[in-house]
RNA sequence: GGGCGCGUAGCUCAGCGGUAGAGCACUGUCUUGACAUGGCAGUGGCCACAGGUUCGAUCCCUGUCGCGCCCACCA
């Protein structure tokens, strides 16, 4: 017999093993069943796994496990990312703990006994962690219960994945689609390294805003300009301002003298000054901000560049100010002015200032030559076919997210100035010529060929942005640039499943490549979901210390209870997902709760027959039970196939507590206890069928749990394992049952609330009598009357022409229902709760009959809905009037 | 500054033209031979606010307020 209670330590750690040894998980390209394929969105190496791994993968597996049983040829793609930047930190902050440091050029040196490692000596640190690290998050998603083939599992710096990286390049480069420019990008200071767009978060940040007064040369008179970056001004090559502004218009053409450096500098008219802020009059630094850079081209202005890659002054400054940090930097130069007398006023002021969400600090713009993708062209292709619905986005606001970005997008850097990762394969000439090749030994040959001799070649010692091996992801896993089988028969993939926090990043990303380099679409729907928060719908974060660990919740209530509740978490619409570990807690309930439905099937000798066909069954109760299972089944197969997973949790939900165990396990106690004989055995039957097929249903929600009870049902040893097993095809279902049922659980539902409401004790056993019946209805109570007795507790089921004075009554359709209840109530209370429903009812009458009373109603609302509320209004009026001579009755 | 999403029971959320729902919490009650990680029965809602469309609006439209997210040139 099962336990009383379900303990998924012990069973998670015995079933996955099992599955995964077992091949259940493998995709088999070479089969004939369609196929269905979801590449894994790539956790970082030597990450652990988290709340968004919880409910993305929880949400992948769901469909995986589903298409598998419905027979396709499933693939789920794992892997993990070598995320470059993120990895490299980690890595330096390890080396930090053990008084270990990188030998980065120009560096403050504070230790001088500090070891430095050099790239080779760093990379091979990295491997050192990786192979320390990098079996930590596949490990947790296997206890996730993640069923993916980890026979193909790629790590995106493997060998394969790497020259896949490496060939793109190449191509794109030889395409004019890569190209180096010398341009401002956004510079991490820390990290020092180029950032993408999208790796810079603006921050509300306050500070102030300085006006200075610059003297315009040959007069005594100012201009002034505003700033929040005071320090700037070092740099500063023009000043501003709008060619209409009465207030300085005046001084166009004219030049001013940069205080503290003494250069001079013009006045230009430019649009992009606005007279309304600050003082209407903008310093312009175009080494050093981005308008700034476009207000200087237009006007051709030299770009000063005062800062080094640590966002130190430089040798372009002047000299007392060389070597300082920016910050430093600031106060000093704020101070010189001040004391110089060309400070005009300080005012508060917040603004946004663009930090590097890596390095954590404001991030610099700095003039550099980086490598660029031009992301302008590349998303050509991709917009099309977003926009033909080659690709879908689920929500369909995904879709336009996608356009507002790819239609605005600019040229993405993809070089960075780190040590670990894909290095690019572009080498240089003694004359800088750039030689962009798949291995050192073709630049080789195309600089011999270049020059007429051999020449020193020396390598890009850049490396990409993490996210350019990942846009590869969905082809380059699949054996890219090979032709193989899995290639040609995974690609285009069937969905991706991520948050929205990644659409540019990644997305569309594997978009462009993907269109670039397949002509398809890499996944046919985009399944966006939102961010898991915690309770009050802040984002978990450490330094928020809201962070809930998943694995402690697997620990504490089983991997299926968590997985349940990301489940019901994820609608597909949400933007932020609100965890409470009482929700999980819940879920571990409902799992105890399907655990001790069978338990009880068990104990009553429910198992199937050899050969049983549902379809032969004679019972009402089991045709009802039969058809509330096909009706789930098809409302769970629609969910999942909108991706309405949270429907799908919910209908499973309430089919299994609210259908299963309130009433149908309770409706067939008297027969499975009571006398051997056919309704038993169809009883018997019945029961372990639906129990069969609920814990198929629920396979792809909670898997170890219904692999488990599949296994004590004991249909492992006919069928084998329940990951393989068909998923069920709904059978037709019975309406004469339906309503039969219908009405009893009313009728037990109504007395059970009167009985309650009048505080009969639970123990009394009332006799029930019937008056008014009609031949169904006495046919049914025939029945039912064990099911009756049993769970509306009453003894015997007797008809009478009227209802004895001291009962209790209610109204079920035609017949009126008495329990004579002698001294055991109030007879006041009795008729106090008579003259409610009266009331309620006499209510619902009057709201109805001002509908009917409505001609534009009866003549505009469709015939079934005023057709509907006549129906009603017969019903409710009826019951009154029963319920009014049940009154009578009493107080007579 | 622009765009988007969300305001439904004490809390967390479903529902989205025609009888307002769930889980948790709360109240009463029950150790009924599956389950107290449970059963049974309840309490609790001007569906943010104001207009509009409609025979009918929690649901569609417009505006207001509040919350959140994304994007944007750090004057």
């Amino acid at each position: 017999m099962l336990d009383k209670t379900y303990d998924p330590k012990e069973i998670e750690a015995r079933r996955y093993p099992e599955w995964e040894q077992s091949g259940a998980f493998e995709a088999h390209p070479e089969s004939a069943k369609p196929p269905y394929c979801i590449v894994i969105p790539p956790p970082n190496v030597t990450g652990s796994l988290h709340m968004g791994h919880a409910l993305d993968n929880t949400l992948q597996d769901i469909l995986i496990r589903w298409r598998r049983m419905k027979g396709d040829d499933v693939l789920w793609q794992p892997g993990t990312d070598h995320a470059g930047i993120a990895t490299q930190m980690v890595v330096v902050r390890n080396l930090e703990q053990e008084g270990i440091g990188l030998a980065v050029e120009g560096a403050s040196k504070t230790d001088a006994n500090k070891k430095l490692l050099n790239r080779e000596e760093f990379l091979a640190k990295v491997w050192e962690w990786k192979a320390y690290s990098g079996g930590t998050i596949t490990g947790q998603l296997r206890r996730l219960g993640a069923s993916c083939d980890w026979s193909r599992e790629r790590f995106t710096m493997d060998e394969g994945l790497s020259k896949a990286v490496l060939k793109v390049f190449v191509d794109l480069y030889r395409q004019g689609l890569i190209y180096k420019d010398n341009r401002l990008v956004n510079w991490d200071p820390k990290m020092l390294t180029a950032i993408s767009d999208l790796e810079v978060e603006s921050r509300e940040v306050r500070g102030n805003l300085w006006y200075f007064r610059y003297p315009i040369e040959g007069s005594d008179e100012h201009i002034i300009v505003a700033t929040t970056r005071p320090e700037t001004m070092l740099g500063d090559t023009a000043v501003a301002v709008h060619p209409e502004d009465p207030k300085w218009k005046h001084l166009i053409g004219r030049h001013a003298i940069l205080p503290l450096v003494g250069r001079r500098i013009p006045i230009v008219a430019d649009e992009y000054s606005d007279p309304e802020k600050g003082s209407g009059a903008v310093k312009i630094t175009p080494a050093h901000d981005f308008n700034d850079f476009e207000v200087g081209r237009r006007h051709k202005l030299e770009a000063i560049s005062i800062f080094d890659k640590f966002a130190r002054l430089n040798d372009n400054a002047p000299e007392r100010y060389r070597g300082l940090d920016r910050f430093d930097a600031r106060k000093k130069i704020v101070a010189d002015m001040e004391e110089a007398g060309l400070l005009d006023k300080v005012e508060p002021h917040t603004h946004a200032v663009p930090y590097g969400d890596r390095g954590g600090v404001p991030v610099e713009p700095l003039l550099t030559e980086q490598w660029y993708a031009d992301a302008r062209k590349l998303a050509e292709a991709p917009i099309a076919a977003a926009r033909d619905g080659r690709v879908r986005f689920v929500p369909e606001r995904g879709r336009e997210e996608f356009f507002r970005w790819m239609e605005n997008i600019e040229p993405w850097c993809i070089s960075r100035q780190l040590w670990w990762g894909h290095q690019i394969p572009a080498w240089y000439g003694p004359d800088k010529k750039v030689f962009v090749a798949l291995s050192e030994g073709e630049a080789r040959e195309e600089a011999r060929k270049h020059y007429g001799k051999d020449v020193p070649l020396e390598r890009d010692p850049d490396v990409l942005d993490t996210w350019f091996s990942s846009a590869l992801w969905p082809f380059s896993t699949l054996g890219w640039p090979e032709e193989t089988p899995a290639l040609g028969k995974y690609y285009p993939t069937s969905v991706l499943v991520t948050g929205w926090d990644i659409l540019f990043f990644w997305v569309a990303r594997m978009m462009m490549m993907g269109m670039h380099f397949m002509t398809e679409v890499p996944f046919r729907t985009v399944y966006l979901h939102g961010l898991v928060t915690d309770e009050k719908g802040q984002k978990m974060s450490k330094s928020k210390g809201n962070v809930i660990d998943p694995l402690e919740l697997i620990e504490k209530y089983g991997a299926d209870a968590l997985r349940f509740t990301m489940a019901s978490l994820a609608a597909a619409s949400a933007g932020r997902l609100r965890l409470t570990p009482a929700r999980v807690e819940g879920s571990r309930n409902f799992a105890t709760k399907l655990w001790n439905a069978t338990r009880f099937a068990e104990m009553n000798g429910a198992a199937l027959p050899e050969v049983f066909d549902p379809a032969t069954a004679q019972l009402t109760v089991n045709k009802w039970m039969l058809g509330e299972l096909a009706r789930a089944n098809q409302a769970i197969d629609k969910a999942l196939e909108e991706f309405r997973v949270n429907e799908a949790a919910t209908t499973l939900y309430e089919f299994i507590w609210g259908i299963v165990c309130d009433w149908y396990v309770e409706l067939t106690k008297p027969i499975l206890q009571g006398a051997d004989g056919p309704e038993k055995n169809e009883t018997r039957a019945v029961t372990a069928f639906v129990l069969r097929e609920t814990v198929k249903l629920l396979h792809p929600v909670m898997p170890f749990i219904t692999e488990e009870l599949w296994d004590k049902l004991g249909h492992r040893a006919v069928h084998g394992a329940l990951i393989g097993q068909p998923w069920p095809a709904p059978a037709a279902t019975d309406t004469a049952a339906d309503a039969e049922m219908g009405w009893l659980v009313k009728l037990i539902s109504d007395i059970r609330s009167a009985r309650a409401e009048l505080n009969v004790p639970a123990g009394a056993k009332l006799r029930l009598l019937v008056v008014g019946a009609d031949q169904t209805t006495q046919t049914r109570l025939a029945t039912h009357r064990a099911a009756i007795e049993r769970l509306a507790r009453v003894e015997g089921v007797e008809t009478a022409a009227t209802a004895p004075k001291a009962s209790l009554q209610l109204v079920v359709g035609e017949a009126t229902y008495a329990l004579p209840v002698g001294e055991v109530i109030d007879l006041k209370a009795e008729g106090a709760r008579l003259q409610k429903e009266i009331k309620k009812l006499g209510d619902e009458v009057l709201k109805i009959d001002a509908k009917l009373g409505n001609a534009a109603f009866v003549s505009k609302a469709p015939e079934e809905v005023v057709e509907e509320q006549r129906e009603r209004r017969a019903q409710a009026e009826q019951t009154r009037a029963r319920l009014s001579t049940a009154l009578a009755r009493l107080s007579a």
